[in-house]
DNA sequence: CACGGGATCGTCT
DNA sequence: GACGATCCCGTGT
């Protein structure tokens, strides 16, 4: 299956992007064992006018400077001292946007997921949320800066061919983003519709 | 099920 | 020195 190209990031509609990446598979491969599954939930970053964005008003610093670089590489970044939250920059090096990945249906290596997780069982939080996903996938922060087009790369999204109809794709208002004002209403949090795997609101 | 709080540390002020 | 693009668990209903 073929990777997802850099012609594909370096669009510069960051929530066009975001929908688009909805139903395409994003996969790990560590040790020789490839993770992953279906993206089912997606929030578009628009730096440097989105002031949820960390890149707002340009802002670069060793932490957001991957943003800045062209589309097509990983921007990974600790939350709250614990999750490790998994984006992929898009847009032309220059103009910082990111897609941050919210929730994967898990579909390859699932016991290895569940190991990673210490799970038994295969619940929606195996990978539904976006803390929850990189840990079952493997991703820490080490990996932030990393390409995803090139063929050795261990972190890639696939197309498998599998379309979305219009009807089955919902948005709202991004999560977790109080602190942004007038832009914490913009409609940049996507999800297939009636997805178990898709994150809880909070 | 809803709610509240603690965990935990890199990053920026 | 404060806080976060989260998660999990305990309590009460």
């Amino acid at each position: 299956m073929p990777r997802l190209s850099t012609s594909f990031y370096e669009q510069t509609d960051v929530a066009g992007i975001s929908k688009a990446l909805l139903g395409k598979y994003l996969l790990t491969s560590f040790n020789g064992m490839i993770t992953g599954g279906r993206i089912v939930e997606t929030e578009a970053y628009r730096g440097p006018d989105d002031k949820a964005c960390h890149a707002y008003q340009n802002r670069c610093t060793r932490r957001t400077q991957v943003m800045f670089e062209t589309g097509g590489v990983a921007y990974i970044y600790l939350c709250y001292g614990i999750h490790h939250l998994f984006n992929i920059v898009t847009a032309e090096a220059g103009m910082p946007h990111a897609i941050l990945i919210r929730a994967i249906e898990p579909v390859l290596g699932i016991e290895a997921m569940q190991d990673r997780r210490g799970m038994s069982k295969v619940s929606p939080q195996l990978t539904g949320g976006p803390g929850v996903m990189s840990k079952a996938l493997g991703i820490d922060k080490a990996y932030t800066g990393i390409s995803l087009t090139e063929p050795e790369s261990p972190i890639w999204v696939e197309d498998r061919r599998e379309p979305l109809t219009k009807e089955a794709i919902l948005s709202g208002p991004r999560i977790g983003i109080d602190y942004a004002e007038e832009c914490k209403e913009w409609p940049w949090l996507f999800w297939i519709k009636d997805n178990p795997f898709v994150s809880k609101r909070r």
